[in-house]
DNA sequence: TATTGTTATACTCTATAACTATA
DNA sequence: TATAGTTATAGAGTATAACAATA
């Protein structure tokens, strides 16, 4: 197999986990930026709309709709910092932290599923590479710019 | 490693791989949706535009402006058909030809630089455990729903 | 003057629906 | 009437630029 076939297998594939993701996250109210941003403020809560805005690689404009939705839900909590006023602190409440589990036990339905045709010693394997691959490539895990916030 | 990992590095690096071909194909002057379109056209000739539009899972209205592009640039020439003149027939001129195998050769130059971080072992390894993994889930090599229409 | 969050605006991409010409 | 290609319109998603409050 040729380089160039396994390039565009993987951006095939890329793209029907993410679609296949975006599915699931669907079935329970959600999309993959707001699953995104909400794992961004549960993993590092406090902070104002510029930093996770950056972390994601978004426009902090796009933050406002975002957080509003998620404030109306009753999912996150934004509080004044009294020490610079024009920053929120961004945090999820107790239901936005349930939610927030909700959508891991999905990523792991969803990762279960997309790994099926394989076996245990193949995901491993295949873990491995697109590790390595991903290293290589200066991607980091956890965070992800390039899909701008979806998870 | 939790496959729920494996499904978010496979999206990540999809991503990363689609971005970064869509880079290299702007260097020579194109995007991913008209590189998808020649390709088609160059791998069955004299085809209808709804014909193509439902092969590339798109919608028929969207061919016009891409077909209208390639034709000014003397990539595709259209000739009626003159048993049933409602329908063109789309093939690649000369210089259309020339474009598709300067696609290839991005093509080809992406997937080396995409694999450069893994040896020859690995590359085959990794090829054969993403053919199985789109084996298994039903995308149809060479083709692409899910992708409108990039290569 | 600079920065945070916000709003207004515009741009890209794509699909849906209406239109024409042929059948 | 049905279909191929076309045009017009609209929607989603996002970024850029202008704005108000605060520093």
């Amino acid at each position: 197999m040729h380089p160039a076939q396994v390039g565009f297998l993987l951006a095939r594939l890329g793209a029907y986990a993410a679609a296949a993701f975006a599915g699931r996250l669907e079935l329970i109210g959600t999309t993959p930026p707001v699953a995104g941003l909400l794992r961004a403020i549960g993993r590092q809560p406090d902070r104002s709309q510029q930093e996770i805005a950056a972390e994601l690689g978004t426009a902090p404009s796009r933050l406002v709709g975002l957080v509003d939705g998620l404030e109306t839900a009753g999912l996150v909590r934004r509080t004044r910092n009294d020490r610079d006023r024009r920053l929120y602190a961004l945090r999820l409440t107790a239901a936005g932290e349930q939610r927030l589990a909700e959508i891991g036990k999905v990523a792991r339905e969803h990762g279960r599923a997309l790994l099926a045709p394989l076996g245990a010693e193949d995901r491993a394997q295949l873990g491995g590479l697109l590790s390595r691959l991903a290293d290589g490539h200066g991607l980091t895990p956890g965070v992800h710019p390039g899909h701008r916030l979806s998870p």
